[in-house]
RNA sequence: GGCCCGUUCGUCUAGGGGUUAGGACGCCGGCCUCUCACGCCGGUAACAGGGGUUCAAAUCCCCUACGGGCUACCA
């Protein structure tokens, strides 16, 4: 709890700070500039987990007041892949283009309580400040010239300044970072709302923010500076400060093609959301050496205290090891079900059986269903080197004696199919390896495959007998070429 | 430029005064074995640098370097 130090608490509501009898209210902001990435979702994840793990409530709220740069279908993708990785929300979305009515009053109630100017300075006019400001080698900040005038000028536009304290220092307790001090004088006078009346964005958030009763704000830490222009606007509002939390963002994601959506990572990789829920939640957070966390593993440990406050980086290949993990653990039939639409097949109990023995040996659902492929084959292509390898003319008795066992078994189960192959082993005195080879090139075209009474048994007797009859062929036209 | 944040194996991280600095991914080697995988066993590899404080520093303090953020009538 290290944001429980004397000098913090006096700044923050302390109420807020006791674990025990507050009531978690926690939102994701996502503004629909473009799809949901991974950093976005683990931004919502991290919400949602605090949410859960406190019975709290998870709040989605979109940052589209920046219309020229809103796509509508971006918004709808961010709001499928929360639904693809299970984040349910519980109040929301809300729509910031549909609050302006709230933003409008509460502007006007900073205006009557004096803790907001209007200021007619012109833009020509803040460059030339900032200009000479500049010179001097100062900070180009706005040097508060309209906020004690009481004139008003006519017919002049003008922006709405917030008036910040001049001077002093701020330490704040973030959950994450711990005590950040930021001193004011670093800080200017700045604008809540523009010269056409909209409201800018760290006004909205704080609007908003209080209006959603949010009691912790876990957010990117590119807004912990914001953070200290944002608190003495709860404070002209009368309001308690939330908890912050500022999560370090995600590095190397990236940046020259844009980092992918989550939507890329499910269709085009095939990655699966328990996969990504489990790699997204230990990047950048931890819970000892635990690596192998179920959704209900996540909410039941997620705490703000194991999240690191230095950025990591995405790794694709230990994001394919927890995937391969949650392929592995899943059951087969809903794997089965989600592989078939990338097959274009329906689901059944052959898919199943094919699905877990492919389970060991997928990294993705993209990858298995290629693998899966192979059961679904009319004919097959027999690879050269794989054939003259394995399907050496020595063979040619073997599938001889071979072939009519299977032809005459009952059942076509692997055990049984597995049998025949053990009693020609140790009635030849042979490793299983000597036959089973020339088989899976026979059945399945080349040498690599599941186990080979599964694959015998999957492919299917009809699809294998007449393989092994074409194999046989083969060997015999070989040796006659010889 | 100013301010804020950060820096433990290549990567994710544990560890927060006394540890052979632990785990995981990757990589390498071995075992298992009907191939490929899975699995199991083992190996490789880190406290950014410099000063302090201390009997003792990866852990506390300062400086430097590097990385990131903010510094808009963007969000």
């Amino acid at each position: 709890m290290r944001w429980q130090s004397p000098s913090v608490i006096a700044s923050a509501d302390t109420s807020r700070l006791d674990e025990g009898t507050m009531t978690v209210r926690v939102r994701f902001a996502p503004s629909p500039t473009g799809f949901l990435h991974l950093g976005g979702a683990r931004t919502a994840l991290f919400n949602w987990l605090y949410a859960r793990r406190h019975g709290g409530t998870f709040i989605l709220r979109i940052e589209d007041t920046d219309v020229e740069r809103n796509k509508q279908e971006a918004a709808e993708a961010i709001l499928e892949g929360m639904a693809w990785l299970g984040m349910e929300t519980d109040e929301g979305p809300f729509w910031q283009s549909d609050r302006g009515a709230l933003y409008r009053e509460k502007i006007q109630e900073l205006l009557a309580s004096g803790h907001a100017y209007k200021c007619y300075a012109t833009k020509g006019e803040l460059d030339q400040m900032r200009e000479e400001l500049q010179a001097k080698g100062l900070k180009p900040l706005y040097d508060r010239r309209w906020r004690d005038r009481t004139d008003h000028p006519e017919d002049t536009p003008f922006v709405i300044r917030f008036k910040m304290p001049i001077d002093g220092d701020r330490t704040l307790a973030d959950a994450v970072k711990g005590d950040v001090t930021f001193a004011y004088k670093e800080l200017d006078d700045w604008i809540i709302a523009r010269s056409d009346g909209s409201p800018t964005y760290n006004f909205v958030v704080v609007v908003d923010d209080i209006d959603m009763r949010i009691s912790h704000v876990i957010r990117g830490d590119d807004h912990l500076t914001n953070t200290f222009k944002q608190a003495p606007l709860y404070e002209a509002f009368g309001k308690p400060l939330p908890v912050f939390g500022h999560v370090p963002k995600v590095a190397g994601l990236s940046k020259r093609l844009g980092s992918p959506s989550v939507q890329r990572y499910r269709d085009e990789l095939g990655f699966v959301r328990e996969g990504v829920i489990n790699y997204l939640s230990r990047l950048g957070w931890s819970h000892g050496d635990q690596e192998i966390f179920s959704t209900e593993e996540l909410v039941a440990a997620f705490d703000l205290e194991g999240v690191s406050s230095s950025p990591g980086a995405f790794d694709i290949d230990k994001m394919t090891w927890v995937n391969e993990h949650w392929l592995r653990a899943l059951d087969p039939a809903d794997v089965a079900q989600r592989i078939a639409p990338r097959m274009g097949i329906k689901p059944d109990a052959r898919l199943a059986a094919i699905v877990e023995i492919l389970q060991p040996r997928s990294s993705t659902l993209v990858d298995m269903a290629a693998q899966a492929k192979m059961f679904y084959r009319d004919d097959i292509e027999l690879d050269e080197k794989a054939a003259k390898k394995w399907l050496k003319v020595s063979t040619g008795p073997h599938f001889d004696e071979l072939i009519p066992k299977l032809t005459a078994l009952a059942s076509w189960d692997r055990a049984s199919i597995g049998a025949v192959f053990e009693a020609f082993c140790e009635a030849h005195e042979l490793k299983l390896g000597k036959i089973a080879q020339p088989t899976r090139v026979a059945v399945t075209g080349g040498s690599v495959s599941p186990g080979l009474f599964e694959t015998v048994e999957l492919l299917g007797r009809d699809a294998c007998l007449p393989r092994l009859a074409a194999a046989r062929a083969w060997i015999a036209a070989r040796e006659a070429a010889q």
